[in-house]
DNA sequence: TATATTTGTTAGTCTATTCTAACTATTTAA
DNA sequence: TTAAATAGTTAGAATAGACTAACAAATATA
């Protein structure tokens, strides 16, 4: 069973890869909080065990069985924080710490029941794609609000960011996933953009539009 | 924050030292599955931490503290399975190597929330006492079942035993806990004993008898 | 293009946890 | 009460995963 620290780097590099394809040393670094020694001896032993192809002061590239890998895990840690939010009442800011511990939980049949309890959901509770079994992942194809004009009515479907301060921020504001949101104005200058939903007029900053996704 | 393989440790010798209060070092390598010098050297670091007294060459005394955490790490693992087994549907004959993984997660609110969700539980769901938060485990005063004698009936409250085996058999035999039993017959030769509860009518050995607890 | 900056690598060390082999103390039993 | 058996200990080595210091390649910039 490959260790806690291996799924840890997956995760990351398989997180990385969604955009580029290739990962560098130095991201993978920044993410786990680790020396780049210490993630340069790990690379090559992932590229041992088939995760990864690594060559000298080469861009990494993740392998289809790595990619395979990696989606159990990020697997795990979704349906847990969907488990998390619908069935044992916590807070979309609550859960990251608790799914992080619980994702490398080895038991299939835990993962598949909890699957089940929640009917198969698609989306963890920040809209991000659960990968099935199969290690697939749905591909989103939403906007973001930061892209979108005046005038029109967007529903707010998924997060780009899901930091807990980020999230609290939306808390704050009461922004949820499922929210109609009609964008009013767009300042030019500093792109802020004023927007009307359930009865809320807020001015959202584009760092914040462009994380909150729609269609 | 303690290593997993310090609080399992502290769990196995918590467990030893419950008839006793003193454990030896063997009786912990066995459990673990680790070698002697593998549990001496932790032992020693155990003790440095106040978890526990050693002297060399003489049984091991855990510490209040040392009684504390492992309550801790104990009371997790049984709401564990009661969670799973009262709100997830698993058999209590599946539930322990899960538990065995979520009694380490640091989180005392995901915990807080399994206790509330079951509704503050007394026992597991093989009739052991979860600790309360306070690390206070309620002392249970049953009887096994094969020191009762014919004649009597009686309830099943908890098992002295819990491994997949013993779990399994009692499934086939139908044996649940609060089933009423009465005691039929007595072998005096092998202490075989004659039961009859639910519609069945079966001879159990001395050697489940023994671990049967009632009241 | 030459140099400065950034990025990646190597060598060597440290800690945690495990192990085997060899040894010592304690307990049991003849 | 001494020998045999059991239990506990020490020393030394292995592995995983992290680190710092020093260095090398690649990239960006003047």
């Amino acid at each position: 069973m490959n260790s806690q620290s291996i799924e840890n780097y997956l995760k990351v590099i398989f997180n990385q890869a969604i955009s580029t394809d290739e990962v560098n040393t130095t991201g993978i670094a920044q993410a786990l909080e680790v020396s780049l020694p210490s993630v340069n001896s790990m690379v090559k032993k992932l590229a041992g065990m088939g995760f990864l192809e690594y060559e000298k002061y080469r861009p990494l590239k993740i392998t289809e069985k790595g990619r395979q890998m990696a989606a159990m895990i990020i697997r795990k840690h979704r349906l847990t924080e969907m488990y998390l939010v619908e069935k044992m009442g916590f807070g979309w800011e609550e859960v990251h710490d608790i799914a992080e511990q619980l994702e490398h939980v080895q038991s299939p049949l835990f993962f598949d029941r909890m699957d089940e309890l929640l009917g198969y959901p698609k989306r963890d509770p920040h809209g991000s794609p659960i990968p099935n079994k199969k290690g697939h992942i749905a591909t989103l194809e939403y906007r973001m609000l930061a892209d979108c004009q005046p005038g029109e009515k967007v529903v707010l479907k998924a997060l780009g960011h899901t930091s807990d301060a980020f999230l609290k921020y939306l808390n704050s504001k009461n922004l949820a996933l499922g929210v109609e949101v009609e964008v009013i104005a767009l300042e030019m200058y500093d792109r802020n953009m004023t927007v009307v939903y359930d009865g809320h007029r807020e001015v959202l900053s584009s760092l914040v539009c462009s994380k909150l996704l729609v269609s």
